[in-house]
DNA sequence: AATTTGACCAGTA
DNA sequence: CTACTGGCCAAAT
């Protein structure tokens, strides 16, 4: 069974454990996609809406949300964090203890 | 086939 | 902290 980029990609999104996040190069990395940060991105965008993929927990190096807080994602990403108890200073998350080391 | 776009990143000022 | 830069590379156009 080989798996093509995407469900590499959703395979280790897949694995962020409940109350943490990752970044998008740290998915990449993961995966085998070295440098591939934006690929992650575009394929997380492409989601639909039925997914049960924990999308939400994929953020920047920044420790921000990367969709544009105009849209109505943006809110719905935050809102789906703070649900699993992340606390948000202003925009970014308050704490680097939410981030997933990539370990099970 | 060539060019542009994008839910990124790291360094620098 | 923000702003700008060059780098990166798959997907879309």
């Amino acid at each position: 069974m080989i798996l093509n980029r995407n469900q590499k990609i959703w395979l280790v999104v897949s694995k962020i454990p409940f109350g943490k996040v990752a970044t998008y190069g740290q998915i990449a990395e993961l995966a085998g996609l070295p440098r591939q940060a934006r690929a992650v991105g575009s394929i997380l965008s492409q989601l639909p809406r039925s997914s049960d993929l924990p999308w939400h927990r994929v953020i920047n190096r920044k420790g921000k949300l990367s969709i544009s807080p105009e849209s109505g994602k943006y809110m719905e990403q935050k809102a789906r964090l703070e649900q699993e108890s992340i606390i948000f200073d202003g925009d970014k998350i308050a704490l680097k203890t939410y981030q997933w080391n990539g370990e099970k």
